[in-house]
DNA sequence: GTGGACCCTGTAGTAACTACAGGTTCAAGG
DNA sequence: CCTTGAACCTGTAGTTACTACAGGGTCCAC
């Protein structure tokens, strides 16, 4: 019950919103623009107005990206969960896949720390103007 | 001659470049417009000739590219490689800031790989209209 | 001398934001 | 009611590291 604004404020400005989901407000504004977020209602002097729903799907979208889905990923999630016609099989292959591309992502990071690991144990850093390293990456 | 020069000879058209290096030619004549790569010699009609010098020079930035060094970094090692006036010390310290960046990145997408193969599982991907994964994603 | 492979420049597109510039609106204090 | 300053608006351009054309020109083997 501390948060009194954030369960119960009716509408909020971007600003408001921004802050409590922690996406920018340019970034809000950005998925407006390319149909992630809806256009919201306006203020007579043309300010944007949000409610509790628009709070859910950017939460949705938050979560989403922190995961690595990307935004057309997130798209067809939305659309998936927009639409209630959805079946959970979709989503769970969504998901499959994604989690094959993370992996796919550590692999090639771990065989460049690998590499990169190996070529600094070789150079002590030293003064000297002869260097292990640039040496390992010319060849 | 022809084939001769595609395995030996002295200078090279960017094509025959491109594929000794592996890098595309767009990509040859992008990091020539930035800088990484010198502006090579031309033939009276305009085209680029290129020596050994710049085949080093390419699988330089290739191999640097490959372990996840930024085109800045690889600036900045070409740099200290070209001075002769470079430290063994700096480009180690540049190595081992840059082993740090992926660490980080690898322990990022575990973090995403652990909680969506928890989502997953949670999920059977039945062709029911309720899915945990989305409603994971909407908290 | 010609055909076709190769090369040229310049521009625009990609992902997912971020950062302004230059102007308008809102709400609170006086 | 009026002012002020924070918050908001649109639109554009920049970021990274390429990639993909369009619409031409060059090279050289036959």
């Amino acid at each position: 019950m501390q948060d009194i604004t954030a369960s119960t404020g009716r509408t909020v400005a971007i600003g408001v919103l921004s802050k409590r989901t922690g996406v920018k407000i340019e970034t809000i504004r950005y998925y407006e623009r390319i149909g992630i977020m809806p256009n919201p209602p306006r203020t007579e002097g043309g300010q944007r107005i949000y409610g509790e729903t628009h709070m859910k799907r950017l939460t949705f979208v938050r979560r989403s990206r922190e995961l690595g889905f990307s935004l057309d990923d997130v798209r067809a999630l939305l659309s998936l969960a927009d639409g209630g016609e959805f079946t959970c099989g979709e989503v769970k292959e969504m998901t499959v896949a994604h989690i094959g591309d993370i992996r796919r992502k550590i692999a090639d990071l771990r065989r460049m720390e690998r590499v990169l690991k190996e070529m600094a144990s070789k150079c002590d850093g030293g003064d000297v103007p002869d260097c292990p390293i640039l040496e390992t990456l010319s060849s």
